[in-house]
DNA sequence: CTCTTGTAGATGCAACTGCATCTATATCGG
DNA sequence: CCGATATAGATGCAGTTGCATCTACAAGAG
């Protein structure tokens, strides 16, 4: 927990330095980008993130407002909706990666050997 | 951090059911209940649990509304004041651990070795 | 077709967090 | 002692999250 928590202020903070979004908008981008031209459901994608319902509907809202994705209904189920990122949304997260990764990177390895490293990662995949 | 999440969920929901504070409140309750009769500051408290000022501010304030906390202006230091753990503060701290450890156990236990359990939480500890 | 049940997503309200700022006291340089 | 700066803690406001509920469409039973 106290590990989580040090190492997501760091990159927080990072990334409000560099006027970027919240971590959590990079998750979200990351699962769209991989998504690609198809787009993906808001329920597809709620399960991807761990999010709540409400959470994710919240989330495209903002996002959409941004100019990150966008919301499209779809035809084959009058309920449902397709989200796609944007050009900007691309972009957006492309510039979060370096920011996100170079923290990362930095607390990782000054702390941990690289064999360390991959156990540790090895070891909280399979925790979950 | 996906582990992190999936951990925090389950161990936040099972507090829930059973009708106990967030974790947050136990860590506080913790460390206060490690400082004892002498109690402890504000200030101190914060950086223990990585608070911010704010957050601690406001978080004492509901435990206090909450009857877990005594909160009490310290004479040495016109800005200060002195927070000790009150007896149900105490018997709440100590009704949230088993269902914490218990989920906390039984999510490790699960999918470790002890072997591989005690591994993870030296690389955790280091990586802090 | 109609009724019941299930699923996708939105939203009002209350609680919580982040940010900036404020008040009050302390400390230090002269 | 006085003014400037630093520290302890509180708080107004905006943004976010959790909970419960709501709307709209879908799917299956009769």
């Amino acid at each position: 927990m106290t590990a989580n928590r040090v190492l997501l202020d760091d990159i927080e903070s990072a990334l409000k330095d560099a006027g970027l979004p919240l971590l959590s908008w990079y998750d979200a981008l990351l699962e769209l980008d991989k998504a690609g031209a198809e787009g993906i459901r808001p329920f597809e994608l709620k399960q991807r993130l761990l999010l709540p319902q409400y959470g994710m509907s919240r989330l495209l809202d903002r996002m959409a407002k941004a100019g990150l994705v966008d919301r499209q209904d779809v035809e084959d189920d009058g309920r449902g909706q397709i989200i796609r990122l944007t050009q900007k949304g691309r972009n957006t997260r492309q510039s979060m990666w370096p920011v996100y990764a170079g923290v990362l990177i930095r607390s990782v390895e000054q702390q941990l050997s690289k064999d360390e490293a991959t156990e540790l990662a090895r070891l909280l995949k399979k925790l979950t």
